[in-house]
DNA sequence: CGTATTTTGGAATAAAAATTCTAAACCGAC
DNA sequence: GTCGGTTTAGAATTTTTATTCCAAAATACG
């Protein structure tokens, strides 16, 4: 009993960093069990997101009790805070933010600057999750296979057709024959595909009938076909040799298209460098 | 007690590529529920690792339940064990935002990870500064004066199209009614404008001359205009009653849209509620 | 050495999670 | 509409996991 508030100096590492510094500075004095669990932990410190404590336990052979103690001294009130730190930094952002957008709609607060934030914030979050999961090797395939045809032909309707007409307009000015399938009228130009072209299409949930039957289309007659879609187990997929995918944080009814628009434009311009 | 034993052919799938695949392969043949939770699972994998059965339900919007019997389907006996797949598997990708982009970039300049790098900076960028000059009275002016519309107008040619063909699809999403000036087949239907009407304008340096001209036109007939462009001294501020201005940081000879769009969604969505 | 203090291991308990089960809703074919 | 088979939601159950507790062992100190 003798303190009766737990000093607030050793509250718990708020980030992964200080979780090191604070091993670092405590494994030199403590008892010798503890002290195999910061030796293991800080060795091993990637796996405590997806381990239980006996597992970890066995891991720095020592028992189950041994680790909670550990956990505590290092400031979390047991293990299960301390895994909290290393799932949640592990992606952080996501987890609550729609729910958090259903509250700020809830509230009514439809100011247009309120909903300029709100739209700068998921487009930063969409940016932030592309660069962390952005398939390089898909990326690269998409842009030899796009850079070897003849002429290239996009699709995207509805939401995808911005994205799909920037593509158009970028590919113009680089100079590499391009065809923008608009759907404009009715007109199907399936019949422009001719041999040695590749296809680039772009649709997501819910799919336009459209841009997959135009992807079928192509497949049939053995072009290439490039997917930019929102999951690989999009209808799209079937239809395609690459498959690129991304996920825009959604606004209430609207994404943000950033990180598509991002996605697109890079591979229009590596496919414009590519031809020279 | 039909089948005695599972057939053999749905065994687990032992890596994750065997994971999706068979994901893909049952998406479609799914009912509701299940193939909500394929839609979210394969959107989401790299979340099971460090995720429970209940907070992947949630995220699917579905019940745990449905997510255990989706475990089922893929061929594992329960949850848990699908869990293993992942978490053996698992390694903390790359831990932040900004080492993550030098990775990309460090694929060599001009390839398409490199590329995608710069733009996604380049984006983030553009929505900073956004964020930061933002003129929250000209955006509420802005969407006053929409507001009022009979039917708003939309004109944007060339790098302003996908913006404004993002706009038109918005705008009708939430019923408001509007046209969108698309320059096909140089057909200028400046004799839509209607009194009572509004013109929403959008053009950046070089600007284009058919977008200044529609909205002098407007400007003419009292119409009310609305300006989306880069700097106040664009040739559109002298016909615009109100001006929205965006600075987009240009990555190489293109630019990102993203804080372009951001504007241009959060008027529209505020145009829309604003209506009812 | 012997006593006070700290540390330890493992059994006991509490909490959380996974899994199963069933009645009701749903859907498609008649 | 109604019958048969599927699919579903959620309550009930089982299993796993985290956490606490305390007697015994170890250690420090006089």
């Amino acid at each position: 009993m003798d303190d009766v508030l737990p000093p607030a100096a050793d509250a718990a590492p708020l980030t992964i960093e200080q979780f090191h510094d604070r091993l670092a500075e405590l494994s030199e004095k403590l008892p010798r069990r503890l002290r195999q669990c910061a030796d293991y932990i800080s060795a091993f410190s990637d796996r405590i997101a997806v381990s239980t404590v006996a597992e970890l336990a066995a891991g720095a052979e020592v028992p189950a009790s041994a680790l909670m103690r550990f956990c505590q001294v290092m400031g979390f009130s047991g293990f299960s805070e301390m895994q909290r730190l290393f799932r949640e930094a592990y992606s952080p952002g996501w987890p609550d933010y729609s729910t958090r957008l259903n509250n700020l709609k809830a509230e009514g607060s439809g100011s247009p600057a309120a909903l300029l934030a709100e739209f700068i914030e998921a487009s930063r979050l969409s940016l932030e999750a592309l660069a962390k999961t952005a398939d390089e090797a898909a990326l690269t395939q998409a842009v030899a296979v796009l850079a070897r045809a003849e002429t290239v032909h996009v699709i995207g309707l509805r939401r995808a057709f911005p994205v799909a007409s920037y593509l158009a307009y970028v590919f113009e000015k680089m100079s590499v024959s391009a065809m923008l399938h608009d759907g404009v009228g009715k007109l199907d130009h399936r019949f422009a595909l001719r041999s040695g072209d590749a296809l680039l299409a772009i649709t997501f949930a819910p799919y336009s009938e459209e841009t997959i039957a135009l992807a079928r289309d192509a497949r049939d007659r053995g072009l290439p076909v490039v997917a930019l879609t929102d999951r690989l187990t999009s209808p799209l997929a079937r239809y395609a040799d690459t498959v690129l995918t991304v996920q825009e944080v959604d606004f209430g009814a609207f994404r943000s298209l950033s990180a598509t628009i991002a996605v697109a434009i890079s591979v229009a311009v590596a496919v414009g460098s590519a031809r020279g």
